[in-house]
Formats: structure tokens, C-alpha cells, sequence
DNA sequence: TTAATTCCTTGTGATATAATAGGAATTGGA
DNA sequence: TCCAATTCCTATTATATCACAAGGAATTAA
């Protein structure tokens, strides 16, 4: 499972602002409430995404979080690595290499992994919300082994 | 990390029986030592690949493990698939989806399945071994952030 | 002043990863 | 017949990550 709940919940966050920060910050409450996650476990995940600057946030009462940019100016690939710390299918790709000589393997990595970040690349946040995201085929439904 | 060091391994146990079998049974010893990797490991990993059919293995002296099948008849998919489970982003698309009404995000983790699975379904065994398996680009050299 | 919020640190149970350990069963060859 | 090399089987362990939960400090609007 490459992308754990705080990629998705991050994803999540981040509709959830799109589609309800129009008037003013948005509060973790709100968004835990409608989106049935853990609020305490949400914390941690947007600490991530201000930290970063994909949202800015207000302190006090009536404070929240808002994003900041449009929908359309946030890639999957950015929001996902984000929270995910990298996307790469095994370690080789990302940096850590083990293997001395020639390695077989490696270009199959280096492919998925571009596979990977080319399709999420091309996806923004707004084709999400818009429900923009077409079945590629739906050739494909679920034939068990 | 989607592929751990049981799909690694696997793969690289397939590449040495591919590659060193045709004289009859390789043993584990043999390909621990050539792929430097620990035998007692390689033990769990090849028996899951011999319980689906993709090895044939012969005990007692001169044992050892041979592949089943040409190598041009495995796909990369079907290797990795077996040894993890399953390769599904995340576990909505592999049966398990908690969301209750529509959910916006859903077509993205099936596309993203899918965009693998293809990927990895057009790999063969042969290719790798051949070293056919040939960059997509050449323009990804690891700008980091 | 108060209540609602973000922010910060810390803890925790469950699960998975990546092995390691020991020995039983099988088999070819001396 | 016996031995050594092998597969096969069942545990155990150490480490890390996941998915939260807890408590409270700092900030701010009303």
C-alpha cells in the first residue's frame, strides 16, 4: 500500500477546503466532522501541509485553514509526496541504492516510478472536486484470481 | 516504499534461476551468495514463489529451484503481485473502500492502479534479463527540491 | 473574560518488515 | 549404508511505521 491514510486524509483536507473555505477559514472540527476522521490525527496532517505553505492558517476563534492557491495550482503528485515523504515504488529510486555493479532492475524501477509521477502530475486538485477524473478503461472491474 | 525487499528479492531470485539454470537446479546457497543476500530470507521468499507454481523445486542433494515457465512468460506484475499481496495504492481498490456515499477520490486510486498494473503487466522476466527494459525519458535526473 | 481555535510535545497499541534460529525430511553420491 | 547438501517447516526477534490519543500552551474574536 503506497499511499497510507495521511496522504488520503491530507487529499481529503484539502477538498474539504476547497469546497468549503469561501467564507473564511475552515476549522479542523468542521472538516474532521464531515469527513469522519480522528480531528487530533487531522492536526498532525495539516501541520504538515502549513508547514509546506499548501495552506495557510489563522489562530484564535473563528481561525481555521484555508488553501493557498486555487484548486487548480495543486498537483496529486505534490500534495501526495508531501505527506508521504516520497512516492518512489523502492528505495533505489529515491536515493538509497544499494547495488555496486550492474543492476537489472533498476530501470524498471525508474520507469514505474516516472509512470507514477506522470499520471499524478496531470491530475489538480480542482479536476478532483470537479469530479473531472475519468476511468482511464472500464475494462477493468475486478476479476479474482 | 510500494515494493518491499520480498518483491526485490523475488524478482532477483527469478533473474538467477533464469539466468544460472540451465544445467539443472539452482541452489539457494548459490543465489544468496551471488545476489548477497541472506539465504535464510531467500528460504521464506522462494517458498511463496514454489507454493504458486513459478519456481519447481527438487530436494535432497543437487537440489534446488529451476523456473516453471519461459521467462518470457512471467510478467513483472505477476511476480511482484504474488509477493506482496497486492499492489493497489491504496485499499479502497483493493475491496476494503469505507467511504460511504460518492467519493470524489476513488477514479484517482483506480486510475493510479491501473497505470501501474499496465506498466508492470507489459514487463516480462525476458526483458529484464535481456536489458530491454528502456528509459522513457532520459530528462528525470533527480531535481530535488 | 471566555470560548474556540491552532500549535506543540508526548505516548501507545497494533501491525509489518526484515530478518534469524533450529531442526526435520529428503536425496545423490562415496 | 552413511553422509552431506539441500529443501521444508515452525518459531522468535528487533526495528520501524501507522494511526491514532492526550494534555495543555498560545492566540484571538466576540
Amino acid at each position: 500500500m503506497m499511499i497510507s491514510t495521511k496522504g488520503r486524509y491530507a487529499l481529503q483536507i484539502m477538498i474539504d477546503l476547497a469546497q468549503n473555505g469561501k467564507g473564511g477559514p475552515v476549522s479542523l472540527r468542521d472538516v474532521a466532522e464531515r469527513q469522519k476522521i480522528s480531528m487530533k490525527y487531522l492536526e498532525a496532517i495539516v501541520a504538515m501541509l502549513n508547514k509546506e505553505g499548501f495552506v495557510s492558517s489563522f489562530r484564535g476563534k473563528a481561525g481555521g485553514y484555508v488553501l493557498a492557491r486555487n484548486p487548480e495550482e495543486y498537483s496529486m503528485r505534490e500534495i501526495l509526496e508531501l505527506t508521504e515523504g516520497t512516492l518512489a515504488p523502492v528505495s533505489c529510486v529515491d536515493g538509497g541504492c544499494p547495488c555496486e555493479k550492474e543492476c537489472l532492475t533498476i530501470p524498471l524501477w525508474q520507469n514505474l516510478d516516472e509512470v507514477i509521477g506522470n499520471y499524478l502530475n496531470g491530475v489538480t486538485l480542482k479536476d478532483i472536486i470537479d469530479g473531472n477524473v475519468k476511468r482511464k478503461t472500464e475494462t477493468d472491474e475486478k476479476e479474482e484470481k
